[in-house]
DNA sequence: AATGGGACCTGCGCGC
DNA sequence: TGCGCGCAGGTCCCAT
């Protein structure tokens, strides 16, 4: 599911539903997303805890707790977070005070929770490169100029840039006339000024719709978000480009579906 | 340093 | 209708 724009989506969402509810009890349905050799670790460490403070970074998403323990939420590819929830494909459920369940669920079991002491010594996160909005536009084309590996594959390193994945790397490079093949060091300086830009209005953008549901993706209430809408070359292979009309063409990158316009991205 | 492949998983849509 | 294949918002690990 998530890129940056989905998990902030339901990190605010979060905020507005949970925040100082307490987790009474924890199914847990299926183990595999469950980080912990020991369940029962897991299920007691977080029982009786109240919700004290939801975070993101990156794509994880923090729910630090009254114990001062954190849970760790990784979304992976089809991770979900629904409140309420029903309970019908939950792989893990939250029992919260109020009377509602808030369910973890997670199609291919991609995703992973994990209850930790400190977050910020978690290995995936030390790793993570700044947040977009947190980067001025100078210490972006300066990181740009230093690597010589494709743009895209780039944009999507985490450990470069934090939060960016496969649909708003080929929507930013589309929307800055970039192709994604382009080498990073090669690109002009006018070229990642405007590069940089597009990328934070994308990802506003994609949070002010609630994000992108291709598939599995929902906010926190269920309801799918509304940016897929405004895709304009994520999934649409073969068919015209909104601008100049001619196919947009499928290729892969670091193993990764890739999207763009021949034509409008030199 | 960069790149490519496979692994982890489930399940959808497509062509035959 | 059924089957096999490719593909999927991510990340990690290994080989070259």
């Amino acid at each position: 599911m998530p890129e940056l724009p989905e998990v902030e989506t339901i990190k605010r969402e979060l905020e507005k539903a949970v925040l100082g509810k307490k987790i009474l009890g924890v199914i847990i349905n299926n183990p595999c997303v469950v980080k912990h050799r020991r369940k029962e670790d897991f299920v007691n460490g977080l029982k009786n805890t109240t919700i004290r403070n939801i975070l993101r970074r990156g794509k994880l998403l923090i729910i630090e707790l009254s114990n001062g323990k954190s849970l760790a939420v990784h979304f992976k590819m089809t991770g979900q977070l629904v409140y309420p929830g029903d309970g019908k494909k939950s792989r893990v459920s939250f029992k919260l005070s109020g009377g509602r369940t808030l369910d973890f669920n997670d199609r291919r079991l991609l995703g992973e929770l994990r209850l930790v002491d400190d977050w910020r010594s978690l290995e995936f996160v030390k790793a993570l490169g700044p947040e977009p909005f947190d980067l001025t536009a100078d210490k972006f084309k300066e990181a740009v100029s230093a690597r010589k590996t494709k743009i895209k594959p780039l944009l999507m390193d985490q450990g470069f840039i934090s939060g960016i994945g496969n649909i708003y790397a080929a929507e930013a490079l589309f929307k800055a006339k970039i192709n994604p093949e382009r080498s990073a060091a090669g690109l002009s300086d006018k070229e990642k000024t405007v590069l940089f830009k597009t990328i934070k209005d994308i990802l506003n953008e994609a949070i002010r719709c609630g994000g992108s549901s291709i598939d599995q993706y929902v906010q926190l209430s269920g309801e799918p978000g509304d940016y897929a809408k405004q895709h304009k070359v994520y999934g649409r292979a073969g068919k015209a480009c909104f601008i100049c009309k001619s196919p947009v063409k499928r290729i892969t990158l670091g193993g990764r579906g890739t999207y763009f316009c021949p034509k409008c991205q030199k």
